[in-house]
DNA sequence: TTTTTTAGTTGTAAAATACAACCAATGCAT
DNA sequence: ATGCATTGGTTGTATTTTACAACTAAAAAA
């Protein structure tokens, strides 16, 4: 009993480390794509889906980084015009993130050429497994996140 | 047909972005558990499984990481005195990285830790559903790394 | 009205990561 | 045996991400 659980342990941790490993290609630190690396990506993306404007508190709620993080890393993108920052009407602390014309001709850009990689990724998993995949990949996301969440004295 | 596809990409996409998000716990680049960080205790972890030694190149393939980096990931463990270098038998290029005492107790050490928080996530999942949750995580890492190895122009 | 919390920036600093360049050892082709 | 290509690994250089502390000002709560 206490060895499966032992055994199942290094499986879990194996899956992590796995992901860790795949996933890097996604946060290389070298310009990714159209002179955005992907996190600058995300951060396009998550306001192309919030119909273009979005608040820097919601943001770094979806990124899951500091707050000074996410100062950073929206930084380049205003400095290339892909991004403006507009004050709120609601709160004259808060700052808005909208995006330019430009914004969306690189976020269009970078999406079609993220699409093929996304496209061979779904080809190398059965059609019949997939609907599996996807539910088992986010139960997962969800079991990390609430240990995550949980009051830790220690990593 | 071709709207499902789209909304689909999407929905990977989606578990890319959740994965990274919840993942960056491990990434974090301050200090994670008994003053090494956690691609650090993956290092001793590759090496502990290896019988406490492992050449250089076979850590670099393990990690995904261009070589130098290896070199750099490797260095504060050599300091620590949780690795030390030695030179292979078999090929005089070669470096061999071998636990030693101190080593194997803070592997230990961190990995009692580690056990807690896995712990947890196993626990987040319901037995039933956990085989599926390990396959097809497993499936998913394999179909990204499937992706990661085709040649590319871009991305 | 006072205190607490929040929004965001800036200073500072560390870790991971890559590419180029390099040197020497090994492997391969002739 | 010789010459060339590849490999093993390090170092220089540089970028991005990331966090914590400190700060200011605005909003919320008591």
């Amino acid at each position: 009993m206490e060895e499966g659980y032992h055994q199942e342990d290094r499986t879990v941790f194996d899956l992590i480390k796995g992901l860790i490993k795949s996933l890097r290609l996604f946060q290389n630190e070298s310009v990714f794509c159209e002179n955005i690396t992907f996190v600058q990506f995300c951060i396009l993306d998550y306001i192309s889906s919030a119909e273009g404007q979005l608040g820097m508190s919601s943001l770094h709620s979806l990124l899951g980084v500091e707050k000074s993080t996410t100062t950073r890393l929206a930084a380049p993108l205003i400095k290339q015009n892909l991004l403006m920052r507009v004050a709120s009407s609601k709160d004259s602390r808060a700052v808005e993130l909208k995006m330019t014309r430009e914004g969306e001709k690189v976020h269009n850009a970078v999406w079609a050429c993220m699409k093929r990689f996304i496209e061979d990724c779904r080809q190398s998993i059965p059609d019949t497994d997939r609907k599996d995949v996807i539910s088992s990949v986010n139960m997962f996301i969800h079991s990390l996140e609430n240990c995550c969440r949980r009051d830790r004295n220690c990593c």
